[in-house]
DNA sequence: GTCTATAAACCGATAGAC
DNA sequence: GTCTATCGGTTTATAGAC
């Protein structure tokens, strides 16, 4: 396909962070093009209407989110190792980028049904079953599915809340870290939080 | 205080699913006076604007539920069967109540700073420190507070994901079963992913 | 405490000049 | 490809009768 018309990208450059933070109702033609250094009009010369301008928005952000995701499941190491990469990787790109995270919360959150099949057969489906994969390789007694669920989830969700955690008992600066955040998920998964009633577990590493 | 009007309860009740489903910009005054059963001008003779019948919604959803919670962490039996109580609680209220889970999930995406002040501090605060208090008692190692929101995450992000999961590989109707979902995340938590090149631990129960 | 009627602002979208 | 100007509809909120 042809090279994008620059325009077309600044709009959606500017237009990602206003959906992620207000959201589609919470955003107006108006704003958006004021963001984006135009006039409404001039939106309907590259969107038919608003609704498209907002997937197209959603696309934009998501665009190689799910391969740059994938590919520490993709090296050829240990998967104890290989789960601790991903770990960081997800941890990392979660971190960094909050407007990503905020919009597949909002898509979740607001997506009809066919925008949320869309989103998990064409962009983290392939993401998903590799994380499967690697559980299964991982925990043969666990069920797939439900453990890649709680892996995403270990990661996913301490970011997610970010904003109310600062204000709960117990907060730290470094909880923000993504390197102490993926140390911790890997440590919980890999052994667990060893109850006192128990023996401890070797450890490898 | 005194009892509050009828009519004033019947309007946050309708408010609650709507302001869940769309969020504070995808609900109109008309919609809610229209589902509350009279017009958009007798909103205003019970809250003064929008926004406080928003709040008002807000925390009429809450209410109580931070407690109903945090009762299982309060019986007297041992911790790691507290765990496992509060975790199915846990599961079932966050299962049957999306309205709830909705809510919540909009406070932290929207919600300004004071807003979640409030939440953190009024609502959530002692359930969170109480959960911490457990996670210091099964698992002295770990950092409480990191340890608390990964038990947090495990079975509300579980549920927060359940439209985009469906659609997801792996994806079975007894996922979103509760008695599942929590005793995975106790198996989970308890007893770690047990890799396969690490001796079986053993289980007391 | 609820109504009818309406103000004032903003919304998405279009027409047509350049 | 972007502009000015504007249409018809909806928004939050208010005034005033009952």
């Amino acid at each position: 396909m042809a090279a994008p018309s620059r325009s077309r990208t600044d709009i959606l450059e500017a237009a990602v962070p206003l959906f992620a933070r207000d959201g589609y109702n919470g955003v107006s033609m108006r704003r958006l093009a004021e963001t984006a250094g135009l006039t409404p009009a001039a939106l309907y010369h590259h969107f038919p209407d608003k609704e498209a301008l907002y997937l197209a928005a959603v696309r934009h952000a998501f665009e190689g989110k799910a391969r740059e995701l994938a590919a520490p499941l993709d090296l050829d190491i240990p998967p104890r190792r290989r789960l601790r990469a991903f770990l960081r990787r997800f941890a990392e790109v979660t971190a960094a980028d909050p407007d990503f995270r905020r919009l597949v919360h909002r898509e979740i959150l607001e997506g009809d049904e066919a925008r949320l099949r869309l989103l998990a057969e064409r962009v983290f489906g392939g993401l998903f079953a590799r994380i499967m994969a690697l559980a299964g390789e991982l925990a043969p007694g666990f069920d797939p599915h439900l453990l890649a669920v709680s892996l995403v989830a270990l990661v996913a969700h301490h970011y997610e809340t970010a904003p109310l955690r600062a204000f709960l008992p117990g907060a730290r600066p470094e909880h923000d870290d993504p390197a102490v955040v993926a140390r911790h998920v890997g440590r919980l998964l890999l052994g667990g939080i060893a109850p006192p009633d128990a023996p401890e577990r070797l450890r490898t590493a």
